[in-house]
DNA sequence: CGCGGCTTTGATGTTCATCAAGTAAAGTGG
DNA sequence: CCACTTTACTTGATGAACATCAAAGCCGCG
């Protein structure tokens, strides 16, 4: 990791409207001196379950896992997030450590301020109080909402949802290159490294999708979505 | 349902401090005039999948199930709840409309509260802007890490955690009535209904359990707490 | 260049869903 | 209050979905 010096200003920032956008000028400033930026490289942790919750983080650039480790050392992956996702938003107010890790799957730019500036403006700004609980509620829907959702689906309709995220999700095109490993996959959806390839070979031969290492290609988009959708 | 009249005041409500302890007179006054009290039988319907949502709620009395109906009309039970838990609060805020169901399990108190009240409370009022967002973050860890240790264990770990769940959380006695159908503790632990009873069984037919109709008494406590840790 | 992690395929076994069938309990309407 | 219907509960048999174990090729990296 690398804290980055002659960070540009939080007013031209193109997240700023998400959460920041009913500050005023003297608010901004707060948040702008209180704030790191801080670079990640792939594979690196950027924070630890038990780690001292201390800062509020918002993904700038890049992609990130969060994910829990399980009893017998397998890792769950709870959400990946993107730039303009609010990291730490879910329980940072409520916990005074993570319950979860969080690690960069490609070169990361994450923005940390401090938590005592976040409970100033909530206690100050009743628009900003309301703002953050919006989001926060809407992260946490989402999450249970997609658990519940995969829960009730099959391997095949678990993988299928997962590439349909990344394409329209992250990478807003058929073509893209995975950015984790077949394991990851797994720990995504809750199923096996060995049944995730096992599925992903699958709809490969079926010429559902072209895949030829980390390089994937939708071909039969219309299929995948049903596959996702009915089971 | 029933709407009661003469309710109590808000000041002498035993679950005041849980949210509204931080509000002087005047906005006690608000709440207090801005509320209903409704009451529910057993497997009466509080709240359905779509219906609008311009109340907070929060349980006075009894024992409620929030639920999602599924793709082959299966329901899953997300949470059962009791007095003194805020059974809208996870997404009023960032939602038009439910996305769950709430039933009644027993008969059921709850405390209605117009949300333009309380919107008007986060707005004005900061320690009360705080105190929301961290029982927000609560409850939302709660059903997350739920989901998650349940969904690492099988059906007699889930089993044996619903026990422990119903004596412990709920009753606080090793004896007591099941207030749920073997059918909904399926439908709470993810599995079917015939290997639920199954589970329930083996347990009774081990000694683990004392088992009659509804009526169910732990007899090895620690039994059921391994079997929930360890599988 | 060798080691460890990732990927892949096959064979086998376990866990759980499904189907079936019957009893018990609880509502429902005359 | 009783006949009737529905819902809850229970056990057994079968099969599907997925985990686990095993083995081998591949790739990147120190």
């Amino acid at each position: 990791m690398k804290i980055k010096k002659d960070i540009v200003s939080c007013k031209t920032c193109v997240y700023r409207t998400l959460l920041f956008g009913c500050l005023n000028d003297i608010e901004y400033n707060l948040v702008n001196n209180g704030r790191k930026e801080i670079e990640y490289k792939r594979g690196e942790r950027i924070k630890s379950e038990g780690e001292e919750i201390d800062s509020f983080l918002y993904l700038r650039k890049g992609l990130v896992k969060i994910f829990k480790t399980g009893n017998q050392g397998k890792d769950h992956i709870l959400s990946i997030n993107k730039p303009g996702d609010f990291i730490s938003l879910l329980h940072i107010f409520s916990n005074e450590t993570y319950t979860y890790n969080i690690e960069a799957l490609e070169k990361t730019l994450v923005c940390e301020v401090e938590l005592s500036i976040i409970n100033y403006l909530i206690e100050s700004n009743g628009d900003f109080a309301k703002t953050v609980i919006k989001r926060m509620g809407r992260i946490a829907d989402e999450i249970i909402d997609n658990r519940f959702r995969q829960s009730q689906k099959q391997i095949k309709g678990r993988v299928a949802s997962i590439l349909l995220f990344f394409a329209e999700q992250i990478y807003h095109s058929n073509t893209f290159s995975l950015p984790v490993t077949r394991r990851e996959i797994g720990e995504l959806i809750s199923m096996t490294t060995e049944n995730t390839i096992r599925t992903l070979s699958g709809f490969n031969n079926d010429g559902i999708i072209r895949m030829e290492g980390k390089k994937v290609e939708l071909i039969n988009v219309d299929m995948l979505r049903r596959i996702s959708e009915n089971g």
